[in-house]
DNA sequence: ACGAAGTTTCAGTTAGAACTGAAATGTGAC
DNA sequence: GTCACATTTCAGTTCTAACTGAAACTTCGT
């Protein structure tokens, strides 16, 4: 590999850092936090200390260690060790996605109380714009167990 | 029915509006949208002017002009005008959750192209932070036509 | 136990999104 | 065609949440 290779792949993984980060923040979190999981996708080596990660994406390290504080709360972010090492590591768990899908069943359950409480408080017309969140809810009950046994499933026939 | 019962009912509409309205702004949506959706899951009658919504909720007529105008645009809101009436009036339509629902697919296309760019970008250690999440949005392209499936089956069944 | 390195916390600042209000534009009734 | 009503637009303001920087605290090696 020519040293034009490898700077032609650093900057394709810069820009997926930019992409990842960017698809982050469109969905809620913060720049930073973005910033943050799209350098974990790309870095080398895949685990990065809180400092490198401060001067590698120009951020304080107040904002770093609070973000990876809450991205690790929500097990987006995965804290390790490496023996003989003073500092932790910051890193995305290889099971990332199924911890992220692993929660659905508390969003249905944030959308059950809703339907509930709006059960409740039914108005005199057009009561269906309770009644199909109910229904809607029901329906992902009963299916979303079903979806992570498939899930379940595929990832076993993968070899994960 | 006693007046008293009336009160009642207004007060656990209007407790379950602000509660509705808190879940969506929580799930990113500004204060003025989730008051907005809050208040038209309960209000009598079901459609309303700008001017209602406005003077019901103290928003400008700036703000729930533009509002309206991206709910309508996601869906969420549907412009309607009653027969004889000036202005248009605006409610949740009756399919409110398929339609977002019926989103998905583009949700699960954005995270297609983001695990294509991806997989152009493989870092040496640890490609599985990008193989991961092609095999999940992998599962998902051909899960997600059998849940829509599914729910049309559901649907029918509730003779929705 | 001490010192050095790492992390957390938080008061103050900054950046940016949401909201207002009023002018401009659009729309329907007559 | 005109007028009144309704809606949109947008410059200016307000408000909130993110971020910084430095001090306090924790942790680990010696």
């Amino acid at each position: 590999m020519t040293d034009d290779d490898t700077a032609r792949s650093a900057d394709a993984r810069a820009g997926y850092a930019a992409q990842v980060s960017q698809y982050w923040e469109t969905g809620g979190l913060t720049r930073a936090a973005g910033s943050i999981l799209g350098h974990l996708m790309v870095c080398e080596p895949a685990a990065q200390t809180q400092a490198t990660l401060a001067s590698a994406l120009h951020l304080s390290a107040g904002s770093v260690s609070t973000q990876l504080r809450t991205l690790t709360a929500v097990g987006m972010v995965e804290r390790v060790r490496p023996p003989g090492e003073r500092a932790y590591h910051y890193q995305l768990p290889q099971d990332m996605w199924v911890r992220i899908l692993g929660t659905e069943d508390q969003r249905i359950a944030g959308l059950r109380a809703l339907a509930d409480a709006g059960m409740a408080a039914l108005p005199a017309t057009r009561p269906d714009r309770i009644t199909s969140l109910d229904q809607m809810v029901r329906f992902f009950e009963g299916e979303w167990p079903r979806i992570a046994a498939r899930l379940d499933e595929f990832l076993r026939k993968e070899g994960t």
